[in-house]
DNA sequence: ACACATTTGTACTCCGTGCGAACAAAAGAA
DNA sequence: TTCTTTTGTTCGCACGGAGTACAAATGTGT
């Protein structure tokens, strides 16, 4: 007679503290390489002896090799670890018209890199891209590949690897897991845009994965990615991060959600395209690059759709750094390479009526290599070792 | 479980396993007791040896006690674990004008509870409630005490545990914990009012502590407690959760925190009052209690302040739900006494455009009790039982 | 040249821990 | 009485980290 129902909960074993400490070595020699064993220990904290054969564990299973040797003022010189650089992973960042494919390794580095414009129509577009990925195999065949990383516009259900919330594209991402996996024989995992980012910021942005950031992601829409308490926020079903359909004009424009209002019909780069259309009164809308470009040169039209921009967003992430508190919002998109035109506007209106200390506010060193770098985060993330 | 995400805890060591087991193991005689060792093991998935030692442990140590014997149809007959009720914890409940002290077991349970009236002034309302602490250590010899948990409406560091906010508050709580140490020779912690709630919902709520909810509490301000992730998410410095000052109509009344439109000036209890004032055109302000009665009776009038303010409190719970899609919403507060006459306004406005799966939307089933148990959890929570 | 200091990386012992099997204990059923 | 079932304990085993000792490697001082 079973008076409990069988709700397994998470015990742990003698092996537990091997798996724990693998891991830390590992991330401390994935960000930190070239290192010794020498330094690991002092670094972490564990005993010589146990890095040793925790190293020799990595070695055996090819995560890392030995690599050159160091040089001291005195004793004997310590054998550097490094990556091994013969694993690799494919990095997807899918955008509607194109996506860029990279082979990166698995310290982020990216190998190659090249970008696929996207037919229209469903099989075609998953067609092209997976030629494009097998041609990259074919073209590595020294490199052994743990899997594809996946950065896309959209939410995806993180335990179903299901993409549940994608308007801007069109094509049966739904099935695009399996399909892929089917067609390459790799391991696929795939994330939102926002939250390949804060992966990538934490992976690679060298903090030390302490400290809670958001990561906001201005395109078409407006996403973003909460990392807290050491992992990503990802609510009921992956949907936590929706921040661009939170209202911020009760009697704003309509949205595509239903509402009305929303942040990413006001602050995305849409919005800056919008009033600038309003402002010109031209039919024919242009593309947010060209206006980019137009406020680079000062023109007076597109600086200022691009200040009420910047003022929207600004307020909307105001509205974040009250609710959640972040040490760091970083922000990603095109908006970033005017930042030295806008960003102020948008630190301004994040700070208005500040009752605290605001968090720091920053562009993104790089969103296009962060999307691709995330791959790595997305793959390695969840159970890539393997239990073995 | 994410295996090369970073950890909060550094190495572990072989002493690992035992530490977390341990815990694993105190938390379901906790939640479950009386509850046998074959039982433990069925649940935990650990071995039965295991589990005996684990045992063995916890009652050297006082923390639980066997209790009686079971009765089978056949074999051997199960010695009931169960908590040590010797062992209790002082609750705090902190208001501005008066203080709820209980004395409960290490499960929660209220052994006994007073009220005490807070006197103004910084000193004598200390001292009102040191001496009512000691004189409920001194009608208890017989237990032992493990510490203080306080709820209080504000925000504290958790790592300082200082009183960083707390406009509601005119005495000096800033060294509240420090004095309140020296004067009972018990250990302090102490947590805003909605983090309180959130850990007594997980710890408390029957859940299996891995699904996210927010917990809001409605006052004469607006709190939120954020459990995202099997932690409370508490950003830089504790601050996160402020939703209250999340600005929700931008050209509405001015807030204390120098903003205006927030959230909690349109919908706490405050607001609920001055909404009434408005229609009766009364120069006096009604009691939140009062205007709870009235709206109860049936008046008119309190019914549309009572409904204006439920209509705002939706809006605010949508967008938190836009933002973060817990599985859970839970409302603490007076108003969840009229939550059979509001509550369906609360959610008519939640789900409003809802274009996901909206959260669930409850009442606290209890929220004295609530803020109260949440004292085990915050004096047993961090790491009390670890280090020996 | 040679002893010594210094540093790295490995070998080995000790202890803590969970696992699994065996076993004792307890109670009802045949 | 004997068998069956269930609980709780004991014991041997393997794994893993800590700590120490030691070999190896390299520069410095005499």
């Amino acid at each position: 007679m079973q008076r409990f129902s069988f709700n397994r909960t998470q015990t742990a074993s003698n092996k537990t503290p091997r798996r724990i400490n693998r891991n830390l070595i590992f991330n401390l020699i994935r960000t930190k390489q070239p290192i010794s064993r020498a330094d690991l220990s002092r670094v972490s904290g564990l005993q010589r002896s146990t890095i040793s054969l925790i190293v020799e564990d990595l070695i055996e299973e090819g995560w890392i090799v030995e690599g050159a040797v160091g040089h001291l003022p005195r004793g004997r010189r310590p054998t550097f670890l490094e990556i091994n650089s013969k694993r690799a992973i494919i990095a997807l960042d899918i955008h509607p018209a194109q996506t860029t494919i990279a082979v990166t390794d698995l310290a982020g580095k990216i190998v190659t890199q090249q970008v696929v414009m996207v037919p229209d129509g469903a099989t075609k577009a998953l067609n092209a891209i997976v030629n494009a990925i097998r041609k990259l195999l074919a073209a590595h065949e020294d490199l052994s590949f743990d899997g594809i990383g996946i950065s896309l516009p959209g939410r995806a259900d993180v335990h179903l690897q299901k993409l549940i919330f994608a308007p801007n594209l069109n094509w049966p991402v739904l099935s695009l897991k399996s399909k892929m996996e089917r067609a390459t024989g790799l391991r696929v995992k795939m994330d939102n845009v926002a939250n390949a980012c804060a992966l990538s910021e934490v992976w690679f942005g060298g903090s030390d994965g302490l400290h809670d950031l958001v990561v906001v992601n201005v395109a078409e829409g407006i996403g973003t990615g909460i990392f807290a308490n050491g992992q990503l926020l990802r609510g009921e079903s992956g949907l936590a991060g929706e921040f661009g359909h939170v209202q911020i004009a009760p009697d704003g424009p309509p949205c595509a959600c239903g509402s009305q209002g929303c942040w990413e019909v006001v602050a995305s780069n849409r919005a800056a395209v919008g009033y600038y259309g309003e402002l010109v009164k031209s039919a024919v809308p242009i593309t947010f690059e060209a206006l980019l470009k137009l406020a680079q040169s000062g023109d007076a039209f597109a600086v200022q759709a691009m200040t009420k921009m910047a003022e929207n967003l600004g307020r909307g992430i105001r509205l974040i750094a009250v609710a959640l508190a972040p040490k760091e919002i970083v922000v990603v998109g095109d908006i970033t390479t005017v930042w030295h035109q806008f960003g102020s506007i948008v630190e301004a209106h994040m700070k208005k009526n500040a009752f605290t200390k605001p968090p720091l506010l920053r562009p993104a060193y790089d969103g296009n290599t962060a999307r691709l770098r995330s791959a790595v985060a997305l793959v390695l993330g969840d159970d890539a070792m393997g239990e073995k």
